[in-house]
DNA sequence: ATGAAAGCGCTAACAA
DNA sequence: TTGTTAGCGCTTTCAT
């Protein structure tokens, strides 16, 4: 019981050159504007191509050549609206050069990810655009390399691949953030993020580097605040919503609550919001926020929150420049571009009493 | 200066076949599972396949077999949050066939979606998932099916097209978000919608089927609920950021103001909380909300708002489903699924004085 | 059970 | 300038 379709045959170059009375050479020589053809016979075939509504088969063409025009872009969430914004840029970017996008979402799991790689270059994608989801992990990584094809890591990087990586300067992105807290006076802090604790105990050690760097420059900056250390806190572990609901409460509703936090991006932020609200908390009076990401919802809610914003479309952008370039010439040097964030101050952060917060001040717009 | 990459030649199956002593068509036999081998040969051909870690093109498979595994899908914003559900639900199902999924954005722009297509068709796609930017254009989709390939439209109709269609039931889901206002007392409503208005001045002519069904029920249930008809208004061209303020700014601050919006999507819900904030206006005191789909940030928001909750993950995989199930059975009669939405009451719509609401709530009580 | 050979649609030497 | 021919890697008759 299995009437497939008959998957019709479609109109292929050689029928192309049969009505244009040519050899398939030629045709295909006018049809792909390579090569030489007098301009009386690159007429007759254009014309019979549209006359017979020819479509060139990509896919040969790929066996042919052993390029496809395609990009491959593997992120760790596609509902991500940061990962939504840096896609659209890899896009917009790759168009201008003529290559299409194949798109595959790894859920954060490495072996989604080294199977969705696997697919890709079976079906022979020129190159890829990974967002890893992890860093210690580069095995599959390093076999695209072997392959022949190039490589250029977003957002997150993988210490010691020779590869272009295009990130945010999330170290100072952090730094920034956290002075913008202990600016407005505040002393217990604490960063929320989704990944787990590291089992080194090194709490920059987490499995994505761009949050390593953003928790390294959040406690650089707490400890030049001279906040005690007990105080500059990280919440690891807010996966799922209910997790974070249940860590957030935990954490708000205990004896040494923070009178601020730092929320590692934006679905993180939204949980701190409606763990607040269930803990009766009100933001900035009872609780103070920043985060990462200029997600929209940021800018509408009451109050707006002040954020750390990406260049998430930049980011995308470069990523596709960065690969198309070593499409073109493979021995250009690997370069490892880090784009700034840029704070955008709203309401979410209460200035609390205390004093020399003035000069921490300064500090901060010599930063921005 | 275009020193390109040596692509290098991969282990195919001719090295297979050598390394294990046999011919080509041996190990492939052995390797794809098909035909007969004998269990000696066969292992002899897996190990020499795993001692060369020898990967399958799948180009050359699917130019040999008109087969690519591979589902075509085209959305009209990959980053609204509804569709990256959507796709999810897609590839989720997808991947239970062992299908891939290739994805593309339209930016619900019709020479977008045309080309998207073309190149996924050229990439050999066994069928394709459509959310349509128009409804009145279908000669691209029309070629599709000509090409022998099946077509799937995701949450947008193209009335007349011989497809399967997976879709919300957007009428009684406005039908039933409108309700939820009039039982609560509300005479004077405003539907917002990015769409723009019609030229046949229609209002349900608009591009988008489920924009339309939507305001069709909108209607119904304002005429029914004997709200004036002037007073059921609806306001079209909410696109960007920019035109959403500006329309709904001067709607707020109108003398005719509606004391219930009715949003078409969350994108547009978020605006009109930005306006109303901007206004001076407070959510649920001097305005009513209820917008379609259950995007995140509307239950963590202050004061929550009130939903008609789509299935999306649901309409990803039915989608799915149904096309995959075409591949196998190209004579399958078509259907139309509409699946139900459901309202999620929270805390945006505000009680307002008046009498025979309790009529209507009943009334409400029997839909849902 | 296995092998030889043709072919999917296109490109790219090499000849003419 | 144009045609001939040989692949790209795989599947699939058709023989053996």
């Amino acid at each position: 019981m299995d009437k497939r379709l008959p998957a019709q045959r479609s109109v292929t170059i050689t029928d192309v050159a049969r009505a244009a009375q040519v050899s398939k050479a030629t045709a295909a020589r006018a049809l792909g504007g390579y090569g030489t053809v007098s301009a009386a016979v690159r007429d007759r075939v254009l014309g019979a191509a549209q006359r017979l509504d020819y479509r060139p088969n990509a896919l040969a063409r790929t066996m042919a050549t052993g390029r496809s025009g395609t990009i491959g872009v593997i992120v760790g969430d596609i509902e991500n609206p940061f990962f939504g914004l840096a896609v659209r840029g890899i896009s917009d970017r790759a168009k201008q050069d003529g290559f299409d996008v194949l798109l595959a979402n790894s859920a954060e799991d490495l072996a989604t990810e080294q199977a969705a790689m696997a697919v890709m270059l079976s079906k022979g994608v020129d190159g890829l655009i990974v967002a890893p989801s992890q860093k210690a992990e580069r095995r599959h990584l390093d076999e695209v390399l072997a392959r022949g094809r190039p490589l250029v890591l977003l957002d997150r990087d993988v210490p010691g691949m020779p590869v272009d990586v295009v990130e945010v300067d999330g170290r100072s992105a952090a730094r920034l953030a956290t002075e913008l807290l202990t600016a407005a006076g505040h002393r217990r802090l604490c960063y929320v993020t989704a990944s787990l604790a590291p089992e080194s105990g090194d709490p920059t050690d987490v499995v994505l580097t761009s949050v390593g760097n953003r928790i390294s420059g959040y406690l650089e900056a707490a400890k030049a605040a001279a906040v005690e250390p007990c105080h500059a806190a990280i919440c690891f572990g807010a996966v799922t919503t209910q997790e974070a609901q249940d860590l957030l409460v935990a954490l708000l509703g205990g004896p040494q609550r923070p009178s601020a936090i730092l929320a590692s991006d934006s679905k993180i932020a939204l949980e701190v919001f409606r763990a607040s609200k269930a803990c009766g908390l009100t933001i900035p009076d009872d609780l103070s926020l920043v985060t990462f990401d200029d997600a929209d919802w940021t800018s509408a809610v009451d109050p707006a929150v002040t954020v750390i914003a990406q260049p998430t479309y930049a980011l995308g952008t470069a990523a596709a420049e960065t690969l198309i370039g070593r499409l073109n010439d493979a021995d250009r040097p690997i370069r490892r571009q880090q784009l700034k964030a840029s704070p955008i101050c709203r309401a979410s952060i209460k200035r609390v009493g205390g004093l020399g917060s003035s000069a921490v001040l300064e500090q901060v717009s010599d930063h921005v």
